[in-house]
DNA sequence: GACATTAGTTATAGTCCATAACTAATTTGT
DNA sequence: ACAAATTAGTTATGGACTATAACTAATGTC
């Protein structure tokens, strides 16, 4: 596109120059009104949480939600659990990869189908997943707390009719 | 890390694979109860549908951020609106030369500090807004059709009390 | 049995985000 | 008033995440 024009000039609400100290109240304008950005903003802040109370097992909230879909389903084949996680068939290779080298995750091929690999977890991995999950509630705790426990427990509804189906 | 022992045995639930063409049911375990979950994948959603809407415009969600917070605070310098909005400043760089090459965007540099440089939208930048804040609208509105409108307003408390301490 | 399809893989490129180091302008301390 | 510290913006760079094309091996189809 590229719609420079040559007539712009600068708008100017008015002639006074904000001073270089100036701690003036910013204006978020319409941005309050945007349901995106909140979530947006609200996602970030809660992913921070997470990943610094799972900082010390290395484990990132990605790789939470890929060992949880295969300790929940063992044996799914590597391409459904991507598939179902909205994570691309190739670019989970490598996640993969990386938690079996850790040990957490084993590939096993099909016996049926020697193209698939079915994905299970390992016994240290079941152990790390017990930790996880207990972190993973404290943390559910925290922002319960934070919220209210209604209104904590009232937002997962809205979300999932966001998430499927815009 | 590395947490790979040998003794670990594959587990599984139950003997039986999974048939390769298996449609088997999927559970997602306690990542349903994750709230950074579900706000994810509302957030990713929401964002696509943004997304979407803009392309004609070419504009992204982060551009639409910078533009609406210069469109409110005119003159604000460039490191506070890169602040404001949760942006490195060295990444901001980047991202404000391509809306001034654009033409939507002018640095001006302050008289008091030369070191400030103070960002308007320009003429072009302006119309551009009032064509992103219609489109912005009626996203809106599409996703509080969805939600239901009380239940649509009813999210915006709980996330900007996420979005700023934890 | 040739051909198409499927599961997993590799290679690669683009975008986003973070850190270090630089320049130019201003402020501070003496 | 001037050397040292600080500040605003910048450049260079690397890591993480995402997306696309093309490949291999196994299975399904006509």
């Amino acid at each position: 596109m590229n719609v420079a024009n040559a007539e712009d000039k600068l708008l100017k609400k008015n002639d006074k120059e904000i001073a270089p100290g100036d701690a003036q109240r910013i204006s978020f304008g319409p941005l309050e009104k945007r349901l995106g950005y909140a979530l947006r903003r609200a996602q970030l802040a809660v992913f921070s949480d997470f990943f610094e109370a799972f900082a010390q097992s290395e484990i990132k909230p990605a790789q939470y939600s890929v060992l949880t879909i295969i300790e929940s389903n063992p044996g799914l084949p590597q391409g459904r659990v991507a598939e179902v996680l909205g994570i691309q068939k190739t670019n989970f290779v490598g996640m993969i990869s990386a938690l079996e080298e850790r040990g957490f995750v084993k590939r096993e091929a099909s016996k049926q189908d020697r193209r698939i690999y079915g994905l299970y977890l390992t016994a240290s991995g079941t152990r790390l997943m017990k930790k996880l999950h207990k972190t993973a509630e404290e943390h559910e705790q925290h922002i319960a707390d934070r919220l209210g426990e209604a209104e904590y427990r009232r937002l997962f509804e809205p979300l999932r009719k966001l998430a499927d189906g815009l």
